[in-house]
DNA sequence: CCTTTTAGTTAGCAAAAACTAACTGTATTC
DNA sequence: GAATACAGTTAGTTTTTGCTAACTAAAAGG
């Protein structure tokens, strides 16, 4: 099955908390993204089954290749966006705000686009 | 309520398609969409149960002044943006496509940021 | 005038993704 | 060690938005 928009949201989560606090559990992400622990619950048994992640044996949330792969690819769509958003006078909450819904709709080529630009500059 | 994204893309619909053909009925958004009778039925009642388009005499749909503000708008979106993805390199469906995505997620602020960089140039 | 096509509707299904309520187990703490 | 807190799961609901199947009603055409 295709990744959905919100795995890949999911997926970012895991990767920023794993930079940010080393070890993830799915209480972080709930508490990062504001959504209830049934709703990350179900994400994470979601996602373990379609191998983006595991747990390790005491329970953290860890990302496979497959799952890694997907974050970091959103995460510098996001910082990418997010720079590109600022950089043209937007504040910064609404660049960050709008890069996360960006991020997940432009494809590859249109990304490749941006970023070339942003390099040039 | 607040109207949702896909009632943005059914407004925008009824607007190019009677800048296009004049008249606009159900069948004609739905050709234009690719969606299927029923679900372009479906969103019209919805669509005129808030009062965003009305049936004339002979049933086809006009936008109210509240339905042409948000199409228009969207409108604009789409083709503010597919005209800067097409100048930074991206080729035209895929500019319009991943414009038809970022057109209903970003802010007012966003949008205008991006608009006033393309009129400097 | 009867048949067929066309447009639209109704009813019900499906998937995605959020939610609450209520449960199960561990930990912690007094 | 009993009570509480914390993390996670299960079950079931809701909303949005697409779908198909099957119907109605009007228009067109032979």
């Amino acid at each position: 099955m295709k990744i959905q928009e919100s795995g890949e949201m999911y997926l970012e989560s895991v990767l920023v908390l794993s930079k940010q606090k080393g070890a993830v559990r799915s209480i972080d992400v709930a508490e990062y993204l504001k959504y209830s622990k049934p709703s990350v619950s179900r994400a994470m048994s979601i996602l373990r089954a379609e191998n983006y992640i595991k747990f390790d044996s005491n329970g953290y949330i860890l990302l496979t290749d497959k799952g890694r792969c997907i974050a970091e690819k959103i995460y510098e769509r996001h910082t990418v966006l997010t720079a590109l958003l600022t950089e043209i006078g937007v504040s910064p909450e609404t660049a960050a705000d709008d890069a996360c819904r960006i991020e997940h709709v432009i494809s590859d080529e249109t990304f490749n686009a941006v970023k070339n630009k942003m390099q040039i500059k």
